[in-house]
DNA sequence: CGGAGTTATCGCAGAAAGACGATGAGGCAG
DNA sequence: CTGCCTCATCGTCTTTCTGCGATAACTCCG
């Protein structure tokens, strides 16, 4: 088993690598589309900002802060990470979700490009 | 008549009055989701960058700029109309439309403050 | 007034999003 | 092994998006 429990947070990749992806451009383009579109619900805009607050990476207990049912939160979830703007590690029963922090840079970036 | 003409451009609001509106709390998330869902489309990227680019704004030739039916882009534009991130200014028996700062600027500042 | 050019709106059809309950998959404790 | 807890997936329904052609509205020019 790995030393990571309790205090440790599961996803701390704060590698701090240069993007070198175009901020401009058809792939840029798409790029924004995707991720905006990713973000473009109350509830994954509330669940991304959740994950960037703590910086410790919360799990399910992101369910017990949004009035939706649990499969509903599962599926903004599965929104999120398949556009890569979040990560999920199984911990035991559970899994814990965290802030891609690349992706959320590039996002940033593209926006502030534009 | 008005002495805006060919190279005056129809929409120059180039105001820079600060934004006091809030960039985090349920009124920001709302405003981030409902402005990501409006540019969470490539055609409505182009279109937003277009009109950034070209500080003089463009017309009809949008239509020109995609591959898409007139009907088709006129929805676009209404849709980013609607979300406030253009505006359309009628100019004879053409529309203007031009990016609204303000709003472009409260989108990057909310994003930027993820 | 009447035609020409430009843009908005309507109606439609197919695709996708959003929400939910029910069910399945997997780990952990006993 | 069995039950429990957590989470993902499935199936369904409703709503919204996307795109188009057709048509209306509107402006300018003769």
């Amino acid at each position: 088993m790995r030393q990571r429990a309790e205090t440790d947070s599961c996803c701390p990749p704060p590698n701090a690598e240069p993007d070198l992806r175009p901020i401009e451009g058809p792939e840029a383009d798409e790029a924004l589309a995707a991720l905006s579109k990713a973000i473009a619900h109350p509830a994954r805009v509330r669940i991304v900002r959740l994950l960037v607050r703590k910086s410790s990476c919360v799990c399910g207990d992101i369910v017990g802060e949004l009035p939706l049912a649990q499969s509903t939160v599962s599926q903004h979830l599965k929104v999120l990470k398949e556009a890569g703007l979040i990560r999920g590690e199984v911990d035991g029963p559970r899994v814990c979700y965290c802030i891609e922090p690349r992706m959320l840079r590039r996002f940033k970036a593209i926006v502030a490009g534009l």
